[in-house]
This record gives structure tokens, C-alpha cells and sequence, in this order.
RNA sequence: GGAGAGUUGGCCGAGUGGUCGAAGGCGCACGCUUGGAAAGCGUGUAUACCUCAAAAGGGUAUCAAGGGUUCGAAUCCCUUACUCUCCGCCA
């Protein structure tokens, strides 16, 4: 979330920031009601201030007279203390409100969209950042959608997670399960060659932990919730990954941080239906391979930069078309400040699916998760965290077997093969 | 799941109603000392918010979390969470 200082020193930028997001004049208004309820904070606290301190000094005044045997003065000053009680309560309460109505009001605005974020509305309206230069991939006209392979080469099988678990959860077997293995580590070890250390996390997440990374409460009903032990899934390994500096004061030399780690992903993508959805165009669990950097503020563009240059290595070792996207203002996310897109060519489908997400938060996760560093002169700054999917598996997988189709089966990419150690997925 | 013990600052650890944001130690920083280092000596060393144009200064809160008793709570009471030990269950 943002901090109510940074929103009354730039007000301007930060109403211009919502208009990226198309806020209507109307929804603009919630920024002179943030700044309206903080002056009634800060004023309620400095009256509160005010009587506590009497109180206080009353207080060690009594039992000064106490020792000093000067009983009757202390009850005195103990009855004059006493008539304060009803005004203090009264004023911690209203503190206690308006610290929380300002904390809502401050959970219902979005990030302010980096200079770069283009105006627009829908996906429609995303910027080609980079384009794919080269011709896509071709098929023959036998050629089959992902679902179709899966069926002919027994790599997955949707009917089996329904009965299992539901509709949108995939069960994969043979080379398919093995396929999925092969990424997972090949995704797993470019990270780590990249410097990333890697990072086991817990797959269900508390309250604290889902609102530090800002799922909640804007995602609320996208993730899945273990009522009984008040659980969250992750949807994805950024939760808990980034949650590990959540309360940290890191010293400069520390950055950057870089952590990667393999999870599922749970989302229940309420309100999805359609051809676009079919096949493992979009499911409830995936895997995903995360990269997180937490960086010094100056350098967070500059380390964006680098993750892009990351996910771009792995797609061109696997061997993908590819493109990247600009996130327009409409379609940028809650906690984001900018956002780039990977999606790679489906040519089966004839479209491309996004693969990758990688973002700079700038600060909006590191305020509501206290993370901060210190500086030469020991101030303390919020520092900013970034995170990128390298890679997220489903659509990778569909990907891979639609465009590598042949008539004698589905062609492995070189760099996988180490991992698969087949080169060829054959019918059976 | 049951029983018991515990949770104090970066770490260890003292502290059972007032002068305690908290002794002492370790660590860390700076200075003195030294040819240099170690040792020694000295000084400093939490966070957030409010006040102040800013700094200085002042104030408030925080001893796991929340609530209560009291003029006053690290200290007493209640609730919750977590940790450890034992039992149960279990990969």
C-alpha cells in the first residue's frame, strides 16, 4: 500500500496514476478522503499524547507522595487522575478508528503506474514491447491443439484431476509428468546459475502473509482458503518467498536478494469460462518457477531489466516464439508499478498465452511488510521488491507440444533433453 | 489431541506494582591506545507515530498478541498464538 506521506507530497502524480488506471473523477475523490481522515489521526494523537503525559506525571507524582508518606495529597492527585480515565478511553478508541479507516481507505488504492505504463483499458490495449521478429511457426492442417496430444501421447489427462479433484485440476502421467519434472528442474537450476538461491516455502499462507504481498485484500476471492485453520493456497511462491524479509531491516551491502523457488499454484479463477480456457489454457493448480529480487530503490529498474533478460534466455533455450508486453494502465495489477508480459505462439491455437509476469513493486509490498534498509547514516528506507515467473508450466507445456508437433512425435528442445533424457515424445 | 514449563532489545540474560525503554554481558560502531593488530579503556548502539519549517529537543506507544485490574503494569488476572518437554497419533 501506499504511504500517506508519499500521497500528500505527490498528490498530483499519484491522482494521475489512477487516471492511468481509469479511476473516474469520482473515484479520485479517495485521495483528498485519505489525506482528510490522516489530519484527523494525527490530531487525535497529538491530544491523546497530551493527556497520557499528564497522566503519566500524575501518576509518578503519587507514588513519590506515597513513599514520601504524604497520603492524603496522593489521594488527591489519584482522584484527579481518575477523572481522565473516561477522556482517554474515549480518545484511544477514536484513534484506534481512524488509524483503521485510514489503513482501509489506503488498501483500496492501487500503486502508482511507472511513468513507461501506457494508458488503455483491456489486454487489448497492452504495448508490444518487443515483438517476435522472426516468422512464427507453421503447422500442417492435421495439426492438433495441446488437449488433442495430450489425448494421442498420454501426457495429461483432465477428465481424471475432475474425478479426482475438479474441473481446471490437471493430472499428468508418463512422459508428461516427466516433461513437467524436466522444467521444472531445468527452470530451477537456470536460477540458480543465475545466482538465485532456491527456497522450499510453505504452500499455505495466514492472513499477515497474504496481505503483506497485497493478495489480500484485492484478491480475496481468487485464492483458496482453508476456512477451518484460516489458511490461504498460494497462488503463487511470491507470497511466501517474499514474505521471508516481511519485519527486516537489511543493511545496503545486502542487496540484492534473489530467491527462486518451485511451487504449485492454486487459484481458483472464479468467473473464467470459454474455448479460451480449455486444455491447460487456464487451470486452478500449475506449477511455476518464481524469481524474487529485493533491491536498493535506485537499482530496481536496472534489476527488472536483468529478470527480463532471465525469462528471455529460457524461452530462447527452449526454443519458443515469443513476444513481451508493456502492461497497460487497465490491465496492470493491483500492487504493481510496472509490469512486462511474456507470452509465447501457440500455433496450434493460433495465439499466444502468457507465460511470464515480471514486475517491479517498487515499495507497495515493503510498506505493508515493514521491509526496509539503512542507510550510510543509519536512516531507514523502504526497499523495493520485484518478482517474474521463469517459467509458469502449463501454458509453457501446451506450448511445447503444439508448436514441436510432428508425425513421428513431439520434438524435445535441446537444452531439455539433459533433463528428460528423451528426445522424442512417441506415441505409445 | 492431552499434561506441564516457557516467550524480555541484534543475541544471552536480570528484573513480581512506581524512579524500567528496561541491569549486566556478548555483538556492533566510533574514539583513545598501538608500528599494525589483539587485549584494554571510553563513548554510543531499538522501532513506529505525534509535535517542530528542519535539525536539536519534547511527547506517546511497544518486554509474544489482544483484553482487564490499578492513580500507575515487563511485573497481577483473563484470552489467544507460538516454543520446549512428556504422552497420544503419524509420513
Amino acid at each position: 500500500m501506499l504511504q500517506v506521506n508519499f500521497i500528500k507530497e505527490n498528490k498530483e502524480r499519484v491522482l494521475n496514476g489512477l487516471k492511468i488506471r481509469n479511476y473516474s473523477e469520482d473515484q479520485l475523490g479517495v485521495i483528498d478522503e485519505v489525506i482528510a481522515v490522516d489530519e484527523l489521526r494525527k490530531s487525535t494523537q497529538t491530544e491523546l499524547d497530551a493527556l497520557l503525559f499528564e497522566r503519566n506525571s500524575l501518576s509518578k507524582e503519587v507514588g513519590a507522595l506515597y513513599k514520601a508518606g504524604k497520603r492524603d495529597e496522593a489521594d488527591g492527585i489519584k482522584a484527579k487522575v481518575g477523572q481522565l480515565k473516561e477522556k482517554v478511553e474515549t480518545l484511544q478508541q477514536q484513534l484506534k478508528d481512524k488509524t483503521e479507516a485510514l489503513a482501509n481507505l489506503l488498501y483500496t488504492i492501487p500503486n502508482v503506474p511507472h511513468e513507461s505504463v501506457p494508458g488503455g483499458n483491456t489486454d487489448e490495449d497492452n504495448e508490444v514491447f518487443q515483438a517476435w521478429e522472426k516468422d512464427l511457426p507453421t503447422l500442417t492442417e492435421t495439426a492438433l491443439p495441446h488437449w488433442e496430444l495430450a489425448k494421442k501421447y498420454d501426457l495429461f489427462d483432465l477428465e481424471l484431476g475432475n474425478k479426482i479433484a475438479g474441473a481446471g485440476f490437471p493430472l499428468y502421467r508418463g512422459q508428461g509428468a516427466k516433461l513437467q519434472r524436466a522444467l521444472i528442474n531445468f527452470f530451477l537450476d537456470e536460477a540458480a546459475a543465475a545466482g538465485y538461491e532456491e527456497i522450499i516455502p510453505p504452500l499455505l499462507v495466514n492472513e499477515t502473509t497474504a496481505r503483506a504481498t497485497g493478495q489480500l485484500p484485492d484478491k480475496e476471492g481468487q485464492m483458496y482458503h482453508a476456512e477451518k485453520d484460516d489458511l490461504y493456497l498460494i497462488p503463487t511462491a511470491e507470497v511466501p518467498i517474499t514474505n521471508i524479509y516481511r519485519d527486516v531491516i537489511l543493511k545496503e551491502s545486502d542487496f540484492p536478494i534473489k530467491l527462486t523457488g518451485h511451487t504449485p499454484c492454486f487459484r481458483r479463477e472464479a468467473g473464467s469460462y470459454g474455448a479460451h480456457v480449455r486444455g491447460l489454457n487456464r487451470v486452478h493448480q500449475f506449477d511455476k518457477i518464481e524469481i524474487v529480487q529485493i533491491e536498493h530503490p535506485d537499482k530496481s529498474y536496472e534489476t527488472l531489466n536483468v529478470m527480463l533478460e532471465h525469462v528471455k534466455s529460457l524461452l530462447n533455450k527452449l526454443e519458443l516464439p515469443y513476444r513481451i508486453l508493456r502492461l497497460c494502465g487497465g490491465d496492470l495489477g493491483f500492487t504493481a508499478a510496472l509490469t512486462f508480459d511474456f507470452e509465447v505462439y501457440s500455433a496450434a491455437q493460433k495465439r499466444w498465452l502468457e507465460v511470464s509476469s515480471v514486475s517491479n513493486f517498487e515499495t507497495f509490498q515493503t510498506h505493508r511488510m515493514k521491509l526496509r534498509y539503512e542507510d550510510a547514516n543509519n536512516k531507514k528506507h523502504l526497499a523495493h521488491t520485484l518478482n517474474g515467473s521463469a517459467l509458469a508450466l502449463a501454458r509453457i507445456f501446451a506450448a511445447l507440444l503444439e508448436n514441436n508437433q510432428t508425425e513421428h512425435g513431439i520434438k524435445i528442445p535441446k537444452a531439455l533433453q539433459a533433463y528428460t533424457r528423451f528426445e522424442l515424445i512417441r506415441n505409445k
